[in-house]
DNA sequence: GCCGACGATTGATTTTTATCAAGCCCCACG
DNA sequence: CGTGGGGCTTGATAAAAATCAATCGTCGGC
């Protein structure tokens, strides 16, 4: 494919200080599919041989053992998945599935690697990817361990009201059971966990919930910028 | 000080591949320090000053929210503290203290992101160690999400006993205190999940514990590479 | 050598979370 | 149009984990 069909890849903060003749030959050996919803793109534990950039649609991280499952991340477009075991050339610690119809952009990884040894500006941003990705994963690790069931849907809902952009409204990005998952719960009490929200303000209709008592809710929650703030 | 005082600092991966030149002004503004134990080398929220990098003794990583600790991880010799932070500018998200008394080289951050700019080397190295970090991270994670506190600690000591040698006794390296933080449990609960262990040939006495039954170990713990094992 | 602090353990109890079961609603599909 | 399945909710119950309380033992400091 041409690097002109995807702009969007181009200004992907990974790729815009690449030089251009290492972007050409990367995007000439890139695949551009469109994948039905519901397929199993990587199974973890496979050798890492492509590097997946989500271009449309939406792709679910999750990851099993024994006979449990967690979603582990929501990746949208413009977004990468598993940089780090391409860059490793170990195999996937995470499956991924495609949550509806999407658009996937596979780069062999064997040329990634090529051009992270090439290309220094690319190796520069690829350590702020990896660096950045690192302190995202700290503070989900961090909102799991210090903070209970509904503790974590508040300061979830309050995520999502700023990135919304604060209207007193939020509407939930994916299913529930989704949001159940990342936040380590069963779909059961994320339910409750919104019942036992309603005394601080916490509408819920279907996706959208109505948040009526921001100053209590945040008084429960206990927003903690080292933990919630996107990407401190 | 001198890059000849601390051979070890320069076998690190991080540094080992780094030009000669580098490295010796890098070593030039670093300081070597010796701090008593149970010190607060570093408090989360502060900007990242230094980049740590433990010679001797060990230091404790955790987070705090609201009333609540966890510990995140141990460091000790020789590895390095919050690259991350350092590399991105950015605040610290994890305090760390010296658990007893510990020689720390202290390297200011803005002469590393330097020499990170400067030598293509040193800043593929980086990229190794933040992927490996990443990894490291991504594994807890889901061990927090999938596993029962029970399954933790068995998992947990099956990789001791594999890590010490694996002659049927295993040796904690740390409080049982630090130990349950670690595995997100309380210390009383960590004290029942060895009780309950105890028929899967599990005998504590103190900080030693001897596997007995290994295989049935095993068969409850059903560890998973792509949890359990240290750097796949 | 004694005291006090702290780690570890155990028991009793409460809280939190998961599991099991049933029912509802809505939408896609025949 | 009806029907079946999936997402969601609710209730009842069970399991897991935390909390509170008390005790024991050890080790370092006075």
């Amino acid at each position: 494919m041409r690097s002109s069909d995807l702009p969007e890849v181009r200004e992907l903060a990974l790729f815009e200080s690449m030089s251009a003749e290492c972007f050409e030959s990367l995007m000439r050996v890139a695949y551009l599919q469109t994948f039905p919803g519901q397929l199993e793109l990587i199974a973890e534990g496979d050798p890492a041989d492509f590097l997946y950039i989500v271009i449309e649609g939406s792709v679910e991280l999750y990851a099993k053992s024994n006979g449990r499952e967690a979603t582990m991340s929501i990746v949208r477009p413009v977004g990468t998945l598993i940089l780090a075991a391409v860059l490793k050339d170990a195999v996937y610690l995470m499956s991924a599935r495609t949550r509806e119809k999407s658009k996937i952009l596979l780069i062999p990884s064997e040329d990634i690697r090529a051009a992270f040894r090439q290309d220094n500006d690319f190796a520069r941003a690829i350590v702020v990817e990896l660096a950045t990705a690192y302190r995202g994963i700290v503070k989900e690790y961090k909102d799991l361990k210090l903070r209970s069931s509904v503790e974590r849907l508040a300061n979830r809902l309050l995520r999502f009201h700023e990135d919304q952009g604060g209207n007193g409204s939020v509407e939930l990005p994916d299913d529930k059971k989704i949001l159940a998952s990342q936040l380590g719960m069963t779909p059961e009490n994320l339910s409750r966990a919104f019942n036992t929200l309603k005394p601080y303000g916490v509408e819920v209709d279907g996706a959208l919930v109505r948040l009526t008592d921001l100053s209590s809710l945040r008084r429960l929650a206990k927003p903690n910028p080292l933990i919630d703030s996107p990407s401190t």
